[in-house]
RNA sequence: GCCUGGGUAACUCAGCCUGGAUAGAGUGCCAGCCUUCUAAGCUGGAAGUCGCAGGUUCAAAUCCUGUCCCGGGCGCCA
């Protein structure tokens, strides 16, 4: 299509004469924000210059000197210092709800990334703390990413990654035996989040609790000491099994899970490896690398007393996913505060004539803050998963109650649960990664406007009308779209290239913010126009249904998943 | 001090990469619309020195420089 404007453009030029090379032309090209104004446009701001003439006198010019154009364009018209081109939309429009028809759940997806194996670790709860509202931040846009990459054609391994080992661990187990040793240990999220909070307030106060807990840090490395492996592996792995309600919620299934405990005993060899290749220093007893850029200053391997490091182990970790598993790509989706740790590790790979350093991808996630101030397992400032999503579902089972007087109980859960993980996810991902968000509680339990609830509610229309619908035949070619049909098709259309931009910049919100205009742009029609009886019923129809498909495939990408009643 | 992310309507944000046609949403506020396919909706309204100052350009929220304010990070936490 772009050829054709291109094309027609360049002709008339030349018979003006103008002094302008192909590419420049080609440059200029572009797609106006506003459907009214056409499909594509050719400024002539540029021109201006070369010609030294108003632009709208070049943009007159060129329109009378045209002559006949391509009958792909039903008009196109001169508005300002724009040439605006429009293309026959009845046919756009015919077109686009017959591709949906056909590919379906497919609308939209591509080969760009042509079966590469990658490799994307998100989530990444450490054991004995709390998984807060902050940690469904990083597993939203992990699964989105994830499908978003998928529907590029590539092949994705998810991967999470907790901390089970290290200082925490130590901390939570000092304070477990030294204040709690009478209490079994239990699958209660918040008791155990409790335990490393104290853990956290009381040490400092006591002059002995850091050496102590260096000691257990120690043993729980070395296992020499089988009372410490035995509490650690039961807590463990009650952390473990309380994360599997929570994944299968958020509609996330991981491929692999890796634990720091796997990684350490590699970390450390590597780390002593580094030192015989000189990347690597003993400094003060710690082993450390300095680097070249000062930029990234020094990165601490291994303690003075010789245990390891979350640098070391993720050195340890990397080189398992690129030789055991055999990817060509590897994403981090990891927050913002650890950035200077990423590169660093980056850069540690490419000292260490790693293969495949430069396909890692780093995607830093800003924090998930209260009011007050920073989220946190360490204080104890943060809102619990399990004890949110109660209150959540508690609050749309009201909703759903209040349109739906005779549904039955389970029905009744298992759509309040989709609303609210639609609600939480999609407030999680259509704001910019990058960005703090400002979690109030109050807030996301408003479901009107720009939010998940909105989206569902919107395909939950359409259906009802697709429903309600008796025998659609064949979209029958003899319609005479109106305004909102005419940009609600042209929305969808969109879709191919949202999908595309958004696996370029890794970037979920992209699609977040498409499935919000283009449900806003149904909302419109579905108020001014009426599908069923209507004398435009066929064509309708089948509008309706085409955004129904679109819109479910966006929400896909995003992991929300659609009613058809709500 | 250095590195890094941000500063757009009362509040929360999109737009910035790739400069262009009157700067867009949502919430909240004001005024309307349910005997009609689900009112978690729609229509209209009020509301903006795009942090500040320079520069580049025919054209700057967008690019460059400086500066102020806020968040995060900078050797034995993850």
């Amino acid at each position: 299509m772009n050829d054709f404007v291109f094309e027609t453009v360049k002709k008339t030029i030349k018979k003006l004469k103008v002094n302008i090379n192909d590419n420049e032309i080609k440059s200029l090209i572009e797609v106006p924000k506003d459907y009214s104004r056409g499909d594509f446009a050719f400024p002539c701001f540029a021109l201006a210059k070369i010609m030294k003439m108003p632009p709208h006198e070049i943009a007159v010019s060129l329109r009378e000197s045209m002559g006949s154009f391509p009958s792909v364009f039903k008009d196109i018209s001169v508005e300002g210092a724009y040439l605006n081109f429009f293309l026959d939309r009845k046919k756009v429009i015919y077109d686009l709800i017959k591709r949906t028809e056909k590919e379906k759940d497919n609308f939209g997806n591509n080969e760009m990334g042509k079966e590469t194996v990658t490799m994307i670790e998100f989530s990444q709860p450490n054991t004995h703390k709390a998984f807060h509202v902050g940690h469904i931040r990083g597993t939203s846009i992990g699964e989105s990413l994830s499908r978003i990459s998928e529907y590029n054609g590539e092949k994705v391994i998810r991967a999470n990654y907790s901390g089970d080992t290290g200082m925490h661990i130590a901390k939570w187990i000092w304070c477990y035996r030294k204040y709690h040793s009478r209490e079994e240990p239990r699958d209660d999220e918040k008791w155990i989040a409790s335990i490393y909070v104290e853990a956290i307030k009381k040490i400092p106060k006591l002059k002995t609790a850091q050496k102590e807990v260096d000691e257990i840090n120690r043993k729980i490395e070395s296992k020499e000491d089988p009372e410490i492996n035995a509490i650690w592996e039961k807590t463990r792995n009650l952390s473990i099994k309380s994360w599997e309600k929570i994944y299968k919620e958020l509609d996330t299934d991981f491929n692999v899970h890796f634990f720091e405990s796997e990684v350490e005993k590699r970390g450390k060899e590597i780390a002593m490896e580094l030192v015989k290749k000189k990347i690597a220093k003993i400094d003060d007893g710690a082993t450390i690398i300095k680097f070249e850029d000062k930029n990234l200053g020094t990165w601490v391997l291994l303690r003075k007393d010789g245990t390891v490091l979350y640098s070391a182990k993720d050195l340890a970790l990397a080189e398992i996913k690129f030789k055991k598993y055999n990817i060509e790509k590897s994403i981090y989706i990891i927050g913002a505060e650890q950035s200077l740790h990423v590169t660093q590790l980056f850069k540690t790979l490419e000292l260490m004539k790693f293969k495949n350093a430069d396909k890692c991808r780093f995607i830093p996630v800003s924090e998930v803050r209260l009011p007050t101030g920073k989220m946190s397992s360490r204080t104890g400032d943060n809102v619990l998963y399990s004890e949110f999503m109660e209150e959540m579902v508690k609050f749309a089972k009201e909703g759903v109650k209040k349109r739906d007087k005779k549904i039955a109980k389970k029905e009744l859960e298992e759509r309040a649960l989709v609303i609210s993980i639609a609600a939480i996810k999609y407030s999680m991902l259509k704001q910019d990664s990058n960005r703090n968000i400002i979690f109030r509680k109050e807030e996301s339990f408003n479901f009107d406007g720009n939010t998940g609830p909105y989206l569902l509610y919107s395909y939950a229309r359409a259906s009802s009308i697709i429903n309600k619908s008796k025998f659609m035949g064949d979209l029958s070619p003899d319609f005479e779209p109106e305004d909102k049909e005419t940009q609600l098709a042209l929305k969808m259309k969109e879709f191919p290239d949202i999908v595309k931009k958004s696996y370029e910049s890794l970037d979920p919100s992209e699609i977040a913010n498409y499935s919000y205009e283009l449900s806003k742009i149904f909302n419109e029609f579905y108020h001014s126009s009426e599908v069923l009886g209507s004398d435009k019923e066929n064509f309708r129809l089948h509008l309706v249904n085409a955004f129904r498909q679109v819109l479910k495939n966006s929400l896909y990408l995003l992991g929300i998943k659609v009613l058809e009643k709500m």
